[in-house]
DNA sequence: TCATTAAGCGTTG
DNA sequence: CAACGCTTAATGA
């Protein structure tokens, strides 16, 4: 069990609940930790958890018939998942993968179903939420010829830092060159090429162990219309 | 043929 | 010690 500030400082969501919902919510949520590499559920599992990265990074994904590894989103610390999944009723539809140490929030069926049921404000959020991800869905057919290196890192990066969907992580995130190659479909080599660009653009600042994004705003853009270089 | 990758290894923070 | 940068041999479109 956890405590209500916990909950706040790791769930965006729950900022904005009465103190009687936050109450209720906390009751219905555990923790725990999985290791490097770990599978927190495959595609077909049921997996009866609305959950939430308090720490570490996850990547959401499936394999195709021929056996590539696709991924369709990374999950930073403050990211909240799994809701379609929960209301319908159905088995999970993609793989969660740890690409690093992770630690997990997760609330249960109930809970998550009595909060749908009876809280406007976390019925807000989940609208917004499923706005932003449509949003970002259609942004992706949209411009889907985004070929270029640094073009496929800028989109995952500004995913990654969405201030809609991860409200706690900021403009400054821990992640590897090698992790953002994982969720990017890039090697680490392409990973680093593709990122100096970024770097050299003035989009992003690069350090240790992490970035931090300098303009959110032309990441999201990067490789509309004019240019297309890598 | 040329670009990309995994693997190994030295360097760095 | 893990992340980064670089070299090299293998791979594949």
């Amino acid at each position: 069990m956890i405590t209500a500030e916990h909950l706040r400082a790791v769930a965006g969501w729950a900022r904005d609940l009465p103190e009687a919902d936050i109450e209720y919510a906390r009751r219905g949520i555990v923790e725990k930790t999985f290791g490097k590499g770990a599978y927190i559920c495959h595609r077909g599992d049921r997996f009866d958890y609305w959950t939430g990265v308090v720490s570490g990074l996850v990547r959401l994904g499936s394999v195709s018939k021929s056996g590539k590894e696709v991924t369709f989103a990374g999950l930073p610390p403050g990211g909240w998942f799994g809701e379609g999944s929960l209301i319908k009723g159905e088995a999970r539809r993609y793989d969660l993968l740890t690409l690093r140490e992770t630690r997990l929030a997760m609330m249960n069926r109930a809970t998550f179903l009595g909060l749908f049921e009876n809280s406007v404000a976390f019925n807000r959020y989940l609208v917004r939420q499923f706005n932003e991800r449509l949003g970002q869905f259609i942004a992706l057919v949209e411009h889907d010829r985004m070929h270029s290196t640094a073009g496929k890192l800028a989109r995952n990066l500004a995913w990654l830092l969405n201030p809609v969907l991860n409200p706690t992580v900021g403009l400054r995130i821990e992640i590897t060159q090698e992790e953002l190659g994982l969720l990017s479909g890039l090697s680490r080599q392409m990973a680093n090429q593709g990122l100096k660009a970024l770097e050299q653009a003035g989009l992003v600042r690069l350090e240790h162990g992490g970035l931090t994004v300098l303009d959110l705003d032309r990441l999201r853009g990067y490789g509309d219309g004019s240019d297309m270089d890598d």
